[in-house]
DNA sequence: ACCGCTCTTGACCATCTGATCAAGAATTAA
DNA sequence: TTAATTCTTGATCAGATGGTCAAGAGCGGT
């Protein structure tokens, strides 16, 4: 509960505020994490006076949490998608392709988890324990059908889930590094996309 | 030049505070990134007065280059090893073997260079574009060498190096992630590492 | 024992930061 | 128009934070 008028619905200036607010949070936190935020950044950042942040989010603890649970749900989507039914390198294949692109798109809420599991998951260590596990459970045993269906290399499904969310969470939450390393080619991205599917998907194809 | 003293030999007392201090300085700064940490929480992680912690260190940056510094050559010395006249598989397999023992090990490396990055590698930003990339742009040539020569699966290499990166570090950056997931079994780093080097050295294999 | 240098610290400072509050401005429903 | 409600802000506060300083304690070479 983060909004600061409890019982009634939402005015349009509150929605219209509180999604400027998370916006401008998303950016900041992003950038430097919960601890190295100050509320005068956010505020700054969105162009509302400190006092009038805080009429909207009572802490700053309240605006962190309200931004990543506002993103959380969308980073998870794809995971969600992955179907026992379809075809076992597809699927995956699919999952890396969204992922990857989810990455480019969004590089922020991806740093934005990044910061915050760094450095200990605080905010949402009962959830990754909770619902993340859950999911993550549910879908490890569905590669791990397709691998005794003799459908997919032999791999540890939980492992491969784990390869897969850092390779491609990679260009966004290291993007300092990659374009240090690479500068800045228009084709990055897909260049990326095409060797990290290449090689996972030869890397679990059936043998 | 991070020292207080300038010209001299460094004392007992002068060697064995700046161990200290380093050492501090990595847990605290590893945790919180370089914003999040205060000079206080490394003070007193090492039992020194603040005063007197900045008496060796005079500003909170120097502590914090000095760390980083400090803890840089190790971390890049895998990747040097690798060798041009090596079997492919091989050399790679053990970069691979090498990197995840490094991120089982020194877990807080790992995180104090995932922090400055994520948060724009405002202190090594240099160093990155300077001698990390001649490093990388090095090994990259000799596994695209390799790849011309028919004995490793067509890969973009400077991609292969971050998917090798990103998954070996990501079981110290995201620690947290992992065990809310997985919990605390022993052999977690054992699986791991099976799994990333029959993952890429299958999606290696030239074909 | 002496002296110069290194080391340590309590007190202190300016600034930053999260948060509060009272009072006024704007909006909304009647 | 009016009155209740929502929204906004300048002023302010307590505590944290990076950093300084002067003075004294400790150490090493002679």
């Amino acid at each position: 509960m983060a909004q600061a008028a409890p019982a009634h619905r939402k005015t349009r200036i509150q929605a219209q505020n509180e999604e400027l607010i998370l916006k401008a949070a998303l950016e900041v936190f992003s950038t430097y994490g919960f601890r190295g935020s100050t509320v005068d950044q956010i505020a700054a950042n969105c162009g509302l006076s400190k006092p009038n942040l805080l009429y909207y989010f009572r802490r700053k603890e309240d605006i962190y949490v309200a931004v990543l649970e506002h993103t959380l749900q969308d980073w998870l989507e794809p995971l969600r998608k992955l179907d026992a039914a379809g075809e076992p390198l597809d699927e995956i294949t699919r999952y890396i392709r969204t992922k990857i692109r989810l990455s480019r798109d969004n590089p922020k809420a991806s740093r934005l988890f990044a910061n915050e599991i760094l450095q200990g998951a605080g905010a949402i260590g009962a959830y990754l324990r909770g619902p993340l596990k859950e999911l993550v459970d549910e879908k490890a045993a569905i590669i791990q059908g397709w691998i005794e269906a003799g459908r997919l290399a032999p791999v540890d499904p939980h492992h491969l889930i784990f390869a897969i969310w850092s390779t491609t969470q990679h260009y966004a939450d290291f993007d300092a590094q990659v374009h240090a390393v690479m500068g800045t080619p228009p084709d990055l991205m897909d260049k990326a996309e095409d060797t990290l599917i290449a090689l996972l998907s030869e890397g679990l194809r059936p043998r």
